[in-house]
DNA sequence: CATCAATATTAGAATTATTCTAATCTTCTT
DNA sequence: AAGAAGATTAGAATAATTCTAATATTGATG
C-alpha cells in the first residue's frame, strides 16, 4: 500500500462524474466490470461505484443506509432508491447475502459462503462466524418434507 | 368447548366498548388482569385486548400489523401505534420474545422458551423447533469473552 | 369515596425504511 | 450513427416504526 493522503487507491479516477457514455473500463476498472457482467447485469456507474465499495477490500456487512451515506461521502452520485435496488439485484444473483437481526434493519453481507454470524447488540455489529467453528448434532426433519433453503446461527452477545 | 356460532368464547363480553372506569375485573378476566400486574403493567382496556388475543389460547407468532387487523376484526378499539407499543413493552417485560426473520417485519413469539424456528419462506409463516430438537457439537468463543444473550437459529424452508 | 398530583399509557402526527414506476440510460440491431 | 427493446435510475409513493402531546390510571389525602 502506497496511496498517500486522499485518493482511494484503488478503481477509475473520474467514474464520479457522469458523462456521456464513454469507455469506463480502463484500468483495474475492468475487473469490477468483469464482475457485473458475469452476473448478467449492466455496468452502470452507480453499480461499478457500490461494486468498488462492496467488493474492494475484505468482507463487509452494510445497510443500505450506511452504504449511501459512504457512497456520498466517496463522492459518488447515487441516489438511496438505487442503493437499495442494486442491494437487492446483487442479492438475487447471488453476489451478496441478506441477513435479519435487527428488525426494521436489513445488513448485507459481502461473504456468500454458509456461514453464521455474532450479533453484539450495543454496537449493533456483525461478526461472520466460519461454517466450521459451528455444529449440530442433530436437526428436526423439516414440515412436509419442504427443503432446506439455508440454516442461520446468530448469537447475540452483549458485547 | 361449546360456544356456537359467533362468541369468542373466552373473556369478557364487553370490554369492547369504552365505558367509564367500571370494574372489568368481573369474570375469567382476572386471569388476565393479574397477567399485566404481575409484570407491572396496568391492565388497561387495549392491553387486556390483545393478552386475550396473544394468550388466549397456544402459541402464536404475530407481528404488529396481523394483530392489529385481529384486534380491529374481534371489535376492540386500538391503535396501530398501540399495538406496536404494547408488543414492545410486553417484549422488554418479558412476555413476548422478538423474532427477525424477515427483514422489515418483526414477529413476537408468545413462546418465551429458548427454541428456534422453521421459516416457511413461501407462505411467510414461523413454526417453533423445541430447544431440543438441535444440539450444537461446538460453539466459538465469543468476541473478546462477551456473554451470550441469546442464540438464535432459524432453517429457511421453501415450503 | 371524591379530588388531585404523579406517573403511565394511548394514538395522531412525524419519522424512517423500503418499494414503485415514469423517465433515462444501455445494449443490440441494422 | 440511429432506433427499438429492455434494463436501470431516482423522485415520488407507500409501508413500517417511533415520538410526544393529550388522556387515563393509580395512589395518596381529606
Amino acid at each position: 500500500m502506497v496511496s498517500p493522503t486522499k485518493t482511494k487507491g484503488h478503481l477509475s479516477d473520474e467514474n464520479h462524474q457522469a458523462r456521456g457514455s464513454e469507455k469506463i473500463d480502463e484500468h483495474n476498472n475492468g475487473r469490477l466490470l468483469a464482475y457485473l457482467r458475469e452476473a448478467g447485469l449492466r455496468p452502470t456507474q452507480q453499480r461499478l461505484a457500490l461494486v468498488e465499495l462492496l467488493f474492494g477490500k475484505g468482507n463487509r456487512h452494510v445497510t443500505a443506509e450506511s452504504l449511501f451515506t459512504e457512497a456520498l461521502g466517496a463522492g459518488f452520485k447515487i441516489s438511496l432508491a438505487t442503493v437499495y435496488n442494486t442491494l437487492h439485484t446483487f442479492t438475487s444473483k447471488g453476489l451478496l447475502r441478506e441477513i435479519s437481526i435487527d428488525s426494521g434493519r436489513s445488513y448485507f453481507d459481502t461473504n456468500i459462503e454458509e456461514h453464521h454470524h455474532f450479533y453484539l447488540e450495543k454496537s449493533r455489529v456483525l461478526k461472520d462466524i466460519e461454517q466450521d467453528e459451528i455444529g449440530f448434532t442433530r436437526l428436526p426433519a423439516t414440515p412436509d418434507g419442504a427443503k432446506i433453503s439455508r440454516v442461520d446461527v446468530v448469537i447475540r452477545v452483549n458485547g
